[in-house]
DNA sequence: AACCAGGTACTAA
DNA sequence: TTAGTACATGGT
C-alpha cells in the first residue's frame, strides 16, 4: 500500500459522517466503491496507507477524492469567526468536505431522502452488490457502484430490491435523463450555439461540466427539474458533487441550527434558511454548515 | 408499538 | 406563495 501524510483531517468522521455513504468499513479499513474504481484506505497517526482498484496506485484519485490538499487552516481561521460555529469545530476538528462523483452523489442523495443514515447506508450497500460490476481485488472478487447507464436499465422491481420504496422510479427516471444528456453532450461538442430551444438547451447543460459553468443557484433550479430532486437534494448534489462551497444544503437539522443555534424566527421557506446561511458564511457555507450539522445531529 | 428519518410531489386554499 | 399530506421502508 501507498502511504500519504494527512494533517488536521479527522477521517473517520469525514468519511462516516453525514456526507458520503459509500464508505463501509472492512477489517479496519475503509474502502469506496465508486462508479470505476474502489480506493482502500487503512488509518494511521500520521496519515493514510491506501490502494486504488482496479487501477492501482491512482494517486490523483485519492487525494482529489479526499480533498487532502485544501487549505483547512485559513478555512478554520474564517470559521472561528463566528462563536457557535467555532464551538462546534472544537468537537469535530479536521472535518473535511469530500469530493464525490457527481452521478453518484445525486443518486444517493435521491436515495436519502426521509430515511435514517443507517437506512441510507444499508440501501447503497445494497444497490452495489446487487447491480454493481465485479472487479478483482487482490484475489478477492469486490463489486463497483453501478454506472449510471446501468441505474438506467433497472426495473423498478429491481430498484425495489434494495428498499428504496417510492424512490425507485426516480433513481430510474432521473438516471435515464443523466445517460441521455450525456449522449447528446457528445454529439454536440461545444459551443456552436445554433437555435436551441430552452428545453434542449437546458438539457444539454445537465452534464457534470454543463452545471460547474452556472452559478449555483441556477445550477439548483436546472438539477431540481430531475424527479426526486428538491432543493436539499440539489444542494448536496452541488456541495459533495460537485464542489460547490459558497452553499449548504438544508435538511431538517438545517432548520434547527438556523432556529435553535442562532435564535432566528421559526420557517419552513428552505430558500429563506438557505440563503442567511450563504450570506452570513460566504465562500466557507458548505463548511459551516458540515460542521454545524455534525454538531447539532449528536447534541 | 408507535414514531421518526440528511424530502419531494401534489393538492387546495 | 404557504400549509397540509401521502409516500415505502427500515431504524430506534
Amino acid at each position: 500500500m501507498n502511504f500519504t501524510p494527512l494533517s488536521n483531517y479527522n477521517l473517520y468522521q469525514t468519511l462516516f459522517g453525514g456526507q458520503d455513504f459509500n464508505w463501509q468499513e472492512i477489517n479496519d479499513e475503509y474502502w469506496a466503491f465508486l462508479q470505476h474504481a474502489i480506493i482502500r484506505v487503512k488509518p494511521h497517526d500520521e496519515g493514510i496507507f491506501w490502494q486504488t482498484y482496479p487501477e492501482k496506485d491512482n494517486f490523483d484519485l485519492v487525494v482529489n477524492y479526499l480533498a487532502a490538499e485544501e487549505d483547512f487552516d485559513s478555512l478554520k481561521l474564517n470559521l472561528e469567526s463566528d462563536s457557535i460555529t467555532s464551538l462546534a469545530l472544537e468537537k469535530y476538528p479536521g472535518l473535511r468536505i469530500l469530493k464525490q462523483d457527481f452521478e453518484q452523489t445525486l443518486i444517493n442523495f435521491i436515495i436519502s431522502q426521509n430515511k435514517n443514515l443507517p437506512a441510507i447506508r444499508r440501501s447503497i450497500k445494497d444497490l452495489i452488490s446487487k447491480f454493481g460490476q465485479e472487479v478483482e481485488v487482490e484475489g478477492g472478487v469486490y463489486k463497483l457502484y453501478p454506472s449510471i447507464e446501468r441505474i438506467a436499465t433497472l426495473s423498478i422491481e429491481e430498484l425495489r430490491s434494495i428498499g428504496v420504496g417510492y424512490r425507485a422510479s426516480y433513481i430510474q427516471q432521473t438516471a435515464l435523463q443523466l445517460t441521455q444528456n450525456k449522449s447528446t453532450d457528445r454529439k454536440e461538442p461545444t459551443s456552436i450555439s445554433v437555435e436551441h430551444g430552452v428545453d434542449s438547451e437546458s438539457k444539454s447543460e445537465m452534464t457534470e461540466n454543463g452545471l460547474k459553468g452556472l452559478p449555483s443557484d441556477k445550477a439548483r433550479e436546472l438539477l431540481m427539474t430531475l424527479p426526486g430532486v428538491g432543493p436539499k437534494v440539489a444542494d448536496c448534489t452541488l456541495v459533495y458533487g460537485l464542489g460547490r462551497r459558497d452553499i449548504t444544503p438544508i435538511d431538517r437539522w438545517g432548520f434547527r441550527i438556523y432556529e435553535q443555534l442562532y435564535q432566528n424566527k421559526p420557517t419552513n421557506n428552505y430558500e429563506i434558511v438557505s440563503r442567511w446561511f450563504s450570506e452570513k458564511f460566504g465562500k466557507d457555507t458548505a463548511y459551516a454548515g458540515q460542521v454545524l450539522f455534525e454538531y447539532i445531529r449528536n447534541a
